[in-house]
DNA sequence: GCAAATACTTAAAGGCTGTAAGTTAACGAG
DNA sequence: CTCGTTAACTTACAGCCTTTAAGTATTTGC
């Protein structure tokens, strides 16, 4: 009975590792607990439940992307800064699916700020937009859903039904964006 | 031991339907089963395990919002028709959040050709922006990529940490989408 | 009216969640 | 260094879900 030395965080990045192997959905306090030759309920005295586990993984994957967007956006301005966030964020989601999946639950009652970062990163792009409000709002969503809806879709499988590069789709949509956030059409 | 005639259409229906009040991934044989009064057993007969289930509750979704698409583009062009078509996206996608999210799954093996009428629609759209290929297929992704992206982060409550008006975004998401195939920027 | 097909039930194995109670390793204090 | 306490993990168990197999009853069609 040689103890693991189990621990929040160590079951939380072991349970993002899982996610990005077998699917966040797929990921459970018995799953996990074989990862580590343990009984699963040993697991519940670092964790609450597996709603718990699952917020504590999106919120470990907030934070690294957070972390990876914001070296992607040093010393960077305008639609160069632009690139490289959206890069930075597809290329997460891309080599850690599990994770990014976890990013869209929504947790509620834990932690409303986790999400903040992010916003303010994304912000901070469209400084060299110069847009004020609520064009700035707007802007930001529509920059965001379209960053989330391709990589999910793109996750999905759902261009795979034409032969049209992926890549150059998304470089395409960039350039769009671009043009788009340089000349914001007024209301 | 009265028979309930149980179909696999019935039993996709309802699956549906309790996919938009409890959602689509608490969507169980047993929760269906007991809405029948029956035992979870007698749903194998009609389908072929919870997988197969999950996946008729997709091909309905697609065919539905499908229909309802081709309703809102049925005499509309140009900016008329993209305003139309999105606007029945994100009504039917907040109607029925659990048809909705149905839609977001892999359906890889089953039928490939589902998400056909959607494609052929989106590209009825474009046609009144005059872009030849490969700008349809890139702007397509695009638009398809703004539409899900924004009503999925919408529906995870992604866009209730600010005051700003959902819907007002979403209008003037659709001018710059429109604004932007108008003047689709060259390679 | 009867045989055969069909619809559903019972039974059962296996997996996951989560709680409670038991055991044992580690650790601080005297 | 040993004792007592705390904390880590296990065992045991209840409950729910999936899925298969075998049984029973109802309907259908000849």
């Amino acid at each position: 009975m040689a103890r693991v030395g189990l621990t929040a965080e160590r079951l939380t990045r072991a349970a993002a590792d899982l996610a990005d192997e077998i699917g966040f959905q797929n990921v459970t306090v018995s799953a996990l607990a074989r990862g580590f030759d343990v009984k699963p309920a040993a697991l519940y005295s670092h964790v609450k439940d597996v709603r718990d586990l699952r917020a504590r993984v999106a919120l470990l994957a907030l934070a690294e992307l957070a972390d990876r967007a914001a070296a992607a956006l040093a010393g960077r301005a305008g639609k160069d800064a632009l690139v490289a966030f959206a890069n930075a964020y597809r290329g997460y989601a891309k080599e850690h699916p599990g994770r990014y999946a976890a990013t869209q639950i929504e947790l509620d009652s834990v932690d409303t700020s986790a999400g903040r970062p992010h916003a303010d990163m994304t912000r901070a792009i469209l400084r060299g937009y110069a847009l004020s409000e609520p064009d700035q709002t707007d802007a930001l969503r529509m920059m965001h859903s379209t960053f989330h809806g391709y990589v999910s879709l793109e996750a999905a499988g759902g261009f795979r039904r034409h032969p049209r590069d992926v890549d150059a789709s998304w470089f395409r949509a960039l350039d769009a964006l671009d043009a788009v956030l340089r000349n914001w059409p007024p209301a």
